[in-house]
DNA sequence: AAAACATATTGACAAAATTTGATATGAGGA
DNA sequence: TCCTCATATCAAATTTTGTCAATATGTTTT
């Protein structure tokens, strides 16, 4: 059983690696076979078929088995899903951005607010 | 000098451990200082300052400093670039799916297309 | 100024991710 | 069937992340 934040997280470690982000860079030219991906980004066999499970596995890739060759391409799907997502994680769930009504506060509210903008910059 | 890949990867390194997509949530609920961020989470001081750095970092959530204490909220700005970025960088550079033009196909394209459809699961 | 407090930073360690070379698997061609 | 090729998997080495305890920094309170 995989927790809410593990399947998340599972999308998104797809952009957090700078191989992979290359990866999915090189296929948004289109379909692309592994042997290809292997020359274009000079790493090993290996190493690129440890990314691409990562990939694969994040839904923002799909693979496709052609004979002995195995193509990739960027899921429309996965992506939108991933879209999606993120905007929802993101999302605030109060009005514009409500005050932090944390205990810290409680003791001496005055000193804290005393001519100082909680929000903002300076 | 960081890269594109490396400053895109920073962006995402968000959304890729589990305690910084609990840490997220919790900030969807508005403004929270640390030290309430610390008891919700469960994490031990230090753990927490170590996350929030790389949320800040990644530019999806902004820090002000009130006095003795650090509030933390999501960045309107930062999540909506995020989102952005991601709808980019997924993004296919050409019309639906062009089909791999590597060169593993080019010595016997004919028995790979042999009523075998390149794309599609099946 | 001294004490108390909140958070950041550091160094040591543990855990997870990545790379590499070797080998396994599975498919096509001889 | 045997051989070759493409990719996956494994085990070991390495690198990167994350945690913890201790300490530093900077702020408020007294």
């Amino acid at each position: 059983m995989s927790s809410i934040y593990e399947e998340r997280a599972r999308v998104f470690k797809a952009f957090c690696e700078e191989n992979r982000l290359r990866i999915i860079e090189l296929l948004q030219e289109g379909d692309q076979c592994a042997c290809v991906l292997i020359a274009k980004m000079g790493i090993k066999q290996s190493a690129l078929s440890y990314h691409m499970k990562i990939l694969v596995d994040s839904g923002v890739v799909e693979s496709n088995i052609v004979g002995k060759w195995t193509h990739y391409h960027i899921s429309e799907a996965g992506s939108q899903y991933a879209q999606e997502l993120l905007r929802t994680m993101t999302q605030q769930h109060v009005t514009p951005a409500a005050e932090c009504s944390c205990a810290c506060e409680k003791p001496d509210t005055q000193s804290i607010r005393n001519g100082v903008k909680i929000h903002g910059n300076a």
